[in-house]
DNA sequence: CTATCCATGTAACTAGTTACATGATTCT
DNA sequence: AGAATCATGTAACTAGTTACATGGATAG
């Protein structure tokens, strides 16, 4: 079993979780569902099944409609969930892959002068706090709402990374007020 | 003024930061400095040198040596400068690129058998806790030098954020004890 | 009568990666 | 004798993106 990336894990947890459903379909319900935390675009969706149905981890099956276009649905195979639990169950090596647009900025940013560089930090500020008020809204909205359990809890570590940046932004900007 | 992405741009501010260097020391000083936030390899690297020459935004002298082979040296040049300037200036959209193979492993985990997701949370564990170590280290090492002052920044940067992700880690392995 | 839903695809491209290749000098 | 440093490149590949293309059915 060579190399597939986590996209391809997510369409087949996908097909998984909402068996005979169409590539269009699931289109829609990777976009509603874990496109906050892992987006994929509808050509790589259709990409990913054909692979997958290539692997056997997957098996496609041709619907005829009348009052719609013709289509094929999906189900996962007995060597497909066995891939799929293989996944679930390897550590995900995480940190790695981190990149901050903003730390690159701020790395370079030091040679701006004094007001470019606040307006950095402001803009950086600016975007944590939209993104607190958006999370916050989604994480009381899901609140006690047992089927989007993990829903809530993606979106509420959204929320806990986005707060604590923002606590370091205080921290920073005062390091940065002080003569160096 | 195309797409350029944010690479080209690290490229460019490292060879203002660091004038008449060859592609052989860039990499070198890049891995030291900003690879923690933003990786780049090599390759790509000579890649974008080209790039930024051919935009005219940075300058190449071929440089004769007799103990070591020849290189190429890069100095940045005024419409270089500009460039970098209006990049630093513009607002960095930050959150639209987030991704978590942890949750999105959580996002099909609750379908796992009870070990397998309690597993799956003490991986993500450890591998914040090895993070905050590394980082705390970091940041320690780092206080009080003045020249790296954005260093230690962006570490604890990275630092604060693993504390709160560890945080939530207690607020979903509560919420997930509960019977949903 | 216009927009949206259903449904799938191809084409062209970019960013980024790893592997392969070379070769003199200098330090241990 | 062997490894590290300096120095640059090509080739082949993958993941992912956007733009372009089609067309019937149905709801407002």
């Amino acid at each position: 079993v060579a190399d597939i990336p986590d996209s391809s894990f997510a369409v087949l947890g996908l097909v998984d979780k909402v068996p005979s459903s169409s590539g269009y379909k699931l289109t829609s319900i990777a976009e509603q569902s874990f496109a906050y935390f892992w987006p994929i675009s509808r050509t790589l969706l259709y990409r990913e099944l054909k692979r997958l149905e290539r692997l056997g981890w997957i098996a496609g099956t041709p619907v005829r409609q009348e009052s719609a276009p013709d289509k094929r649905t999906y189900d996962i195979t007995g060597s497909g969930r066995r891939a799929l639990a293989h996944w679930l169950g390897k550590p995900t090596e995480t940190a790695t892959t981190f990149r901050s647009g903003f730390l690159l900025k701020l790395f370079f940013g030091l040679r701006m002068h004094p007001p470019a560089l606040a307006a950095l930090l402001t803009d950086y500020r600016r975007s944590l706090e939209a993104q607190r008020d958006q999370l916050t809204e989604i994480v009381d909205r899901l609140e006690g709402l047992a089927r989007a359990r993990v829903a809530r809890l993606a979106a509420l570590h959204g929320l806990r990374t986005a707060q604590a940046r923002l606590a370091w932004l205080d921290e920073a900007e005062a390091e940065l007020r002080e003569p160096g």
